[in-house]
DNA sequence: CTGAAAGCGCTTACAG
DNA sequence: CTGAAAGCGCTTACAG
């Protein structure tokens, strides 16, 4: 058994206040007293009890995350950044894996309401919205990362999929590509739309006719990279001369599927993706990337989220657009 | 602000305790009685507050994992593991990143033991000793993943690293070499010393005499790697076939620097490595590894802590040796 | 500079 | 099948 202010202040023959200003550094104590309680709490091995405090002061310092699935190092990287900042106010983050399940979002959300969370911070996917709903009503502070449901004013942090999409097709034009596949991710998500508007307002910039059967929807995740490029590769002609792939899971199944198919990158087709992941185990990263720094994309949701959980009178709705950046490597070439 | 069980109870004109069992379902209510207090609970959206239950219950239903960094792909395995398996017991997970720093392990410590979680999930580092024998003096649930601090008997899960090294190492003599360099980690750490043992015990049972100035321990990074291959490139005569990698990152700073003298693996030298984390992003993966299953060592690792949480009568001891496997791709020539 | 008392929102052993 | 009362371990506004 934990010993409690309470012996902490039998031994200091203090009162409970007085342990509690100690251990908290706040209002007056005088050094004799202080030292007194302190030599208390040493010898007792005293460890406060935060559940009773933050019981009586109704803040935990515990944040949720929550996501499709850690494992993606796009949110891992975002995870991190995520960590660090609440690290650096002393807030812990509690970590929640959905796998895109609106039923595992749901518990999830019940659960660190009733644990009293201080805020959430949500990764959404595209079906989500009716437990969104339900947060924003109550005015639980929550910021929304990389996505924004479809009808849901809350705060987000994300990074500039448009520009980002118009200058990576851009350089791709640039090399004299003009049949140019996008593999974006689903029709609903914020992302992939922006992304998509990107690539279009790219393509009519330079006079390129936007070719719709050249725009394919679907998951961000292998299969549909996978699938699409074979599908691409089969059914499309002319064919096109480059592959976008909406993020660093379809541009895998891309690359697996033109390998699968005998091609190489990019003698018979230029590839490039947005997110730049695979750079961790590769002396030379190879492709062509719109890199979205997830670190600081997770680093300033924290943030913001801190700074909402802070001033909770103002309910303010802030949207923060981080910049991109294309990075040039070897997997485009001049056509 | 939100309801308490007392509104709730006014409402449905009972009392608390009836109440308080309509929503833990425990003990007799009337059929009755449970619809009146479930509607109102809906009419008012009462969320019970698990805050004040844990302060009752002493207990949080909140585990702590600390991890070096959760950007590293072994680490964020394993925290998936660990994840899912709480998740199934109804059990959260607070994340922390040390980067190594014993100051930060402190801390972190100390907070959660304030948030009083229900216990530690840990993979230590060298340096880490003395928080974490107050922890085990304390009595406080814990396991250790992977690593084994010198002179702390707690409940460990691993992979076993010894068999892991020896299965690799006869792998590489079989193949004909017979100098093989192994870049190990930490000589403190308890993997290394495992995967050197496992290694020098291969080479002696192969009739292979094993020459230490072929043994490089550091740390378990990139730069080891990186110079450590260097320096064996310039200084070591005859100069070994193959390179034996002691994990993911000690790999990576391998294949770096081999790229970087203008070598190929596997025509120049043959590398291989412990642990499989490349394969996400490669169609086709290469390295030759031994697969310590981080998935499957993190859910082992959880299920034995929320088992210690259950019965805190006893404060069994338990090590849990994982099995690994040896997966042969294209790394290694026969020599 | 220090303290008595109420209260944060639950649960539980006991009585009826 | 239902409830009164004590208590989990803190903090705070107020008084002295």
């Amino acid at each position: 058994m934990r010993p409690t202010i309470r012996e902490v202040a039998r031994r200091a023959g203090v009162s409970l206040i007085t342990v509690s200003r100690v251990v908290n550094n706040s209002g007056y104590v005088s050094s004799e007293t202080r030292a007194r309680v302190e030599e208390a709490i040493q010898k007792l091995g005293y460890i406060p009890n935060n559940i009773s405090r933050s019981l009586r002061l109704k803040k935990t310092n515990v944040i949720a995350l929550i996501v499709s699935d850690i494992t993606n190092p796009f949110w891992t990287t975002i995870t991190r950044g995520i960590e660090d900042a609440c690290h650096e106010q002393g807030l812990n983050v509690i970590l929640c894996n959905t796998d895109e399940s609106p039923e595992k979002l749901d518990e999830y959300v019940n659960v660190l309401l009733q644990k009293r969370v201080d805020g959430f911070l949500i990764a959404p996917t595209t079906d989500d919205t009716d437990t969104l709903i339900s947060l924003v009503e109550q005015e639980v502070p929550l910021v929304f990362i990389d996505r924004h449901p479809q009808t849901i004013r809350a705060s987000i942090v994300r990074g500039d999929s448009e520009v980002g999409a118009y200058k990576l097709t851009e350089y791709l034009i640039s090399l004299g590509h003009s049949r140019i596949a996008i593999l974006s991710g689903p029709e609903k998500a914020s992302t992939s739309q922006q992304r998509t508007a990107g690539y279009k307002r790219a393509c009519q910039m330079h006079q390129i006719a936007v070719d719709p059967s050249l725009i394919f929807c679907g998951e961000y995740n292998q299969e549909h990279g996978y699938h699409t490029t074979l599908n691409i590769f089969e059914q499309i002609h002319p064919k096109p001369t480059a592959i976008f792939a909406g993020n660093s899971l379809i541009a895998a199944g891309v690359f697996k599927a033109i390998y699968d198919l005998g091609l190489k990158i990019p003698a018979d087709v230029s590839v490039a993706a947005f997110d730049d992941l695979t750079f961790r185990f590769t002396p030379e990263p190879f492709l062509t990337v719109v890199d979205q720094f997830p670190y600081q994309m997770g680093y300033t949701a924290a943030q913001l989220l801190l700074k909402q959980i802070g001033d909770q009178t103002k309910t303010t709705y802030e949207e923060i657009v981080l910049p991109v950046e294309l990075i040039v490597r070897h997997s485009c070439r001049q056509v």
